[in-house]
DNA sequence: CCCGAATCGTTACACTTGCAAACATCGGGT
DNA sequence: ACCCGATGTTTGCAAGTGTAACGATTCGGG
């Protein structure tokens, strides 16, 4: 009487579950750094890093850029501007629209702690052979496009 | 007047960024899928994959088991024991030691959702290579034990 | 010209999450 | 037997996050 072959699951093989341990190891090793240092979250540093190379940007073009909530970004803007490190301005041609620049205070805070972050991403990358740096790029790229897509069409099983 | 090379990131090439923007779809992807017909978190979802294939594991050992943090563990064991999904027992030999195991309710989800996971993880993987698929087993392996490396001992920025 | 739909940003609320402290229990040394 | 530190789990509180609702503004069709 052999039936139901058992699916069962061993999470250590578990892509997704991989996946989620070794993000949240890297994100906090380096939110760790400048939380502490400068009292940034990871939203307000990604709305930083995006600003210092788009200045001007509105804080939805923001949210696209940085794949965040349009909520996460508004707080992050609020902290941001509250502490001084973002000038927060209103579009003329339409005055929904925000205008986002780093105030001087917002750049020098960019200027430390972007080194910060590339020197964990290099010595991260240390451990890998050259290849497989390469080979990691093209991988992470395939697989989010492929997951953006089953996102949208497809999260139907069969139904 | 050259000076001070201008250190600056993009963020698409930003690894702990990418891998944040990856892990946050799959995540949800998945969880979309359990949280709304079971009424599961991720949280509960792991400690349900690890007792299915673990039972009678303390708290604690789940804790280790999925890296989660003692706290989320328990709050997780709670509302699945409110669910009826959850056995909580105290050790006999150790009356601080709790000993869990999943109800027939509880493996009853677990048998359900268990096949769902796996077929994402398949359907995910079908974009990349026959090798590409053993090449990021490897990399996301040695990246792991690499930030668990960076994490415990040189935080420091030469300090 | 005006009304309704769409867009941008913010606010409100409920919920999850992490950290520190508390609580209970155990084990070893005296 | 007793105390003290270590271990397992829970609780309280404060901060963060997502969803839905909101006010403000713009745009296009009648």
């Amino acid at each position: 009487m052999k039936h139901s072959a058992v699916t069962s699951i061993e999470l250590e093989r578990f892509l997704p579950y991989r996946l989620s341990v070794l993000t949240n190891l890297v994100s906090s090793a380096i939110a760790g750094e400048y939380q502490q240092r400068f009292g940034l979250g990871i939203p307000e540093w990604r709305v930083v890093a995006v600003l210092a190379r788009n200045p001007g940007l509105s804080a939805a073009e923001v949210a696209a850029y940085t794949r965040m909530d349009a909520v996460a970004v508004s707080r992050a803007v609020t902290r941001l501007a509250r502490a001084g490190r973002i000038r927060r301005s209103v579009a003329p041609d339409d005055r929904r629209r925000s205008v986002l620049r780093l105030s001087p205070a917002g750049r020098a805070v960019y200027r430390r702690i972007a080194p910060l972050a590339l020197r964990y991403e290099r010595e991260l990358l240390e451990c890998l052979a050259d290849g497989e740096t390469v080979v990691l790029d093209t991988i992470i790229a395939k697989l989010t496009s492929r997951a953006n897509a089953l996102a949208t069409d497809g999260l139907d099983d069969g139904r």
